[in-house]
DNA sequence: GGTGTGACGCAGG
DNA sequence: CCCTGCGCCACAC
């Protein structure tokens, strides 16, 4: 049909955009204590998106979550973050990897990293 | 409709 | 350990 009505269709993408964000957002608070997932983990157990679409989901709404507990793959931590998610882990006894000097602590994602 | 950007990830050097 | 390039995809301009 030609009347494609986008005074209609638009808002249905709209919506889906905010079920997808909903569905990363569940995944993340599903997360225990004590163990994180990397953003490309999320993405894989969703089987959907990649992990800069679940970044960009955590960047808009993940301040509902519990967003210390989403990482890099590498165990390296949120960048502008460190300290809020240093306390959390602290707090729920995240295991974490000593730098030999100085360096900026890590997760032990052999350890920490949830399904493994 | 091309271009730049990003709370990413991985391979190389 | 650092930096660079590339793939990836949604979004702003």
């Amino acid at each position: 049909m030609t009347g494609r009505r986008p005074d209609l269709a638009e808002p249905r993408r709209r919506r889906e955009a905010d079920d997808y964000a909903s569905r990363v957002l569940d995944v993340v608070d599903a997360i225990p204590e004590g163990n994180v997932m990397s953003y490309g983990d999320v993405a894989e157990l969703l089987g959907e998106g990649g992990p800069r679409q679940v970044g960009r989901v955590m960047a808009l709404w993940g301040g509902g979550v519990a967003w210390w507990r989403v990482v890099h793959a590498d165990g390296s931590l949120l960048a502008g973050h460190e300290q809020a998610a240093l306390a959390r882990y602290a707090a729920e006894n995240t295991p974490l990897r000593q730098p030999a000097a100085g360096g900026p602590p890590r997760i032990d994602m052999r350890r920490a990293r949830l399904g493994s």
